[in-house]
RNA sequence: GCGCCUGUAGCUCAAUGGAUAGAGCGUUUGACUACGAAUCAAAAGGCUGGGGGUUCGAGUCCCUCCAGGCGCACCA
């Protein structure tokens, strides 16, 4: 529909363009909310009409009896309400356009796109919280590859912070282990689970542990040992556990940014060349900030400090250099290596500082989008801000925050976790999950649980499935209800987890797709089997009855608006857009094939059209599934 | 104080300024000898937090009040 919108907006305004002064961007189409008004809605009169003054239905009699006449798609083209323009396709018009245009490829869009999402600290497992992240920043990435986007897709990783240094003491002080000892313990990013908040409780019970801390953060900047190759270790195998968790879930990357990078090739010192030179940053007259280098935040109209008085460089220093690369903006380059092979021999490679083989094309997006949490907004804004300050153009458009709200969870949840809730906290809607705290699901306990829940599920339908098939089958029904799970809310809202609503599997859930797509798929395979007979002739939709009718070019009508749903996602930063768009198309072709047999159909021109329809329905299906990230099983 | 977000059915959530505010769950009722019941059909359930404004048209935009959440460190 992206493509046929554009071919009659275009003719609208070609024909209109002698009496109006419009361009193609005036109309916007929407479908009507009854049939019985149209196929196609355009609200242009009323946009005309604002702007010279009159009276929409009026401009909109003028418009019909100009362009009544400039369709052939259309068999009706009619004025209704204070002034809607209404168009209905020829009967015939949508099947054929559908069934020509089915295996069209995109058109390639110019430049690349750079996606970064998952960014989690290498230091303890991963929750559910990432997991959001991941699974948005995915569907993102998948659906501007399917917009015909080049994209390269990063994942930041922050392996220098105190968070490493905090494991690192509570390993080698608390736990009074060595290296060797380290590398014997099962399950690494579990073990610092549990580690990282007993740590963080000391902290905040004993001043003097947070100094022991910082000395083994200086230990490991300055590459001693056994503290350097202890938090090596674990970022390093706590980053494998990640990337390993996250295929498993679908998800890959092209590149690993290293923050010690980063930091060893002194991207800072460059940016911070260009913000001198461009007076974005400067040295603060504040006298409580007496020796920092500071940006200005215009829109909170404060400072924000980027250069300590102590000649050190604060968060947002390293996050504006690694922008201005990202960007393109930054002169010089990391060096690569590989870091991980994944099972369809996607290279995953990882940042090094020095020389290994420089021979690839990282970097220099023409737009990037960054997938991070809401309450980054503030930080994420400035740098936007200094994009659009550098006078090598406006570039802060072109750095996107896609920003999504966090995951929460119920009090219930969180007792059934077996934490003590204050009568103050069970009020609450939900409760903030807390790295620190260890108040969180685990991702990979939670991808545990809906495969246990799946398998069950399976099994009391197939018990005489062979467990290898079942347990397959309910690992990728348990991706699908994870991966729709995640991006089925608005990014705005926060999700406040419960299993219970996790876990079912019915109505508004990745497995209710996934049954939709496997029983039109079973219907394909058992006319396969069947006997091939006689080609029954081109299509005819007079053969449907009135209701059948209906519901059909519902249904194609439905379908053709695929391009322009994932466009609209896309344009909206609202994935959701996408799974609710997939689940209305499962809920309708359920609703019809209920109604209309396909395989006991005797007339055989009436089958082929119901066939030609599922078949629609199917690819389609299987497009959307692709962007989702959600398996086809093949039974369930 | 400054800045951002949210308030829609009992619950969880949809709705691109557009025509009669929709789904799922739950409740009540029906449909498996069928292309698979993880499905489908049907019923009940709403002054879209309150009040003003803009508009041909407001759940959506603006103002205001009420109720919640989050951000604003020489932490990362």
């Amino acid at each position: 529909m992206k493509y046929l919108k554009r071919e009659i907006s275009n003719k609208l305004v070609s024909i209109l363009k002698t009496d109006y002064e419009i361009n193609p961007g005036d109309v916007q189409f929407s479908i009507p909310p009854d049939r019985k008004f149209g196929d196609l809605s355009t609200t242009i009169p009323f946009v005309i009409a604002r702007r010279i003054q009159e009276k929409p239905r009026e401009v909109g009699e003028a418009i019909l009896k100009e362009i009544k006449d400039g369709f052939d798609m259309f068999s009706e083209i009619k004025l209704a309400g204070g002034g809607f323009l209404n168009f209905r396709f020829k009967k015939d018009f949508l099947l054929s356009y559908l069934l020509e245009n089915q295996d069209r490829q995109p058109e390639a869009c110019p430049g690349k796109v750079i996606v970064e999402h998952t960014s989690i600290n290498p230091n303890k497992s991963a929750h559910i919280g990432h997991l959001r992240n991941s699974c948005l920043g995915d569907t993102l990435n998948r659906a501007l590859r399917f917009m015909g986007y080049q994209v390269e897709v990063q994942n930041y990783i922050d392996d220098t912070g105190v968070q490493v240094a905090d494991v690192v003491w509570g390993l080698l002080v608390l736990r009074k282990m060595n290296l060797r000892q380290i590398r014997e313990i099962e399950n690494l990013a579990h073990y610092l689970w549990d580690l990282y908040s007993q740590v963080h409780k000391m902290v905040e019970e004993q001043e003097d542990i947070t100094r022991e801390i910082r000395e083994v953060l200086k230990k490991i900047e300055n590459k001693q040992d056994p503290e350097y190759s202890v938090s090596d270790y674990i970022s390093r195998e706590v980053l494998l556990n990640h990337i390993q968790l996250m295929e498993i879930a679908g998800i890959q990357y092209d590149l690993l940014v290293r923050e010690s990078d980063i930091i060893e090739l002194d991207f800072f010192a460059k940016a911070a060349e260009i913000l001198k030179k461009n007076r974005i940053m400067y040295p603060s007259r504040d006298p409580e900030k007496e020796g920092c280098w500071v940006i200005r935040y215009d829109r909170e109209n404060i400072e924000k400090i980027v250069i300590r008085s102590d000649q050190t460089v604060t968060y947002i220093g390293k996050d504006i250099a690694y922008a201005l690369w990202k960007m393109g903006l930054l002169p010089g380059d990391f060096y690569y290596e590989e870091f991980y092979r994944y099972s369809d021999q996607h290279p995953l490679q990882m940042t090094r500082s020095k020389s290994h083989e420089p021979e690839f094309d990282f970097g220099h997006a023409s737009r990037v989008y960054n997938v991070i949490g809401k309450r980054q907004s503030y930080l994420q804004n400035i740098i936007s801000q200094v994009l659009d300050a550098l006078e090598s153009g406006n570039r802060g458009q072109d750095f996107v925050h896609f920003s999504y709200e966090m995951v929460a969870l119920t009090p219930r949840c969180v007792q059934e976790m077996g934490f003590e809730l204050t009568p103050e906290l069970r009020t609450r809607a939900h409760i903030d999950v807390s790295g620190r705290r260890g108040i969180a699901v685990k991702a990979d306990d939670l991808m545990e649980k809906l495969t246990e829940k799946s398998l069950e599920e399976v099994l009391s339908r197939n018990p005489d499935m062979k467990q290898e098939v079942a347990d397959r089958i309910a690992r990728q029904i348990a991706m699908g209800a994870l991966r729709y799970f995640m991006v089925k809310f608005n990014s705005n809202s926060v999700i406040a987890f419960d299993f219970q609503d996790a876990l079912t599997f019915e109505g508004d859930t990745g497995p209710y797709l996934q049954y939709t797509l496997v029983r039109l798929n079973s219907i394909f395979k058992k006319i396969g089997s069947q006997a091939d007979e006689s080609h029954p002739g081109p299509p005819d939709l007079d053969l449907l009855d009135e209701k059948e009718l209906t519901i059909y070019h519902e249904l194609l009508l439905h379908i053709s608006l695929l391009d322009s749903q994932i466009e609209f996602a896309l344009d909206s930063s609202e994935l959701s857009v996408i799974t609710s768009y997939t689940y209305v198309l499962c809920q309708k072709c359920n609703h019809y094939y209920h109604q209309f047999s396909i395989l006991a159909e005797k007339n055989p021109r009436v089958r082929q059209l119901r066939l030609s329809l599922i078949g629609l329905i199917r690819k389609k299906l299987e497009v959307l599934f692709e962007i989702i990230g959600i398996p086809v099983p093949e039974r369930m």
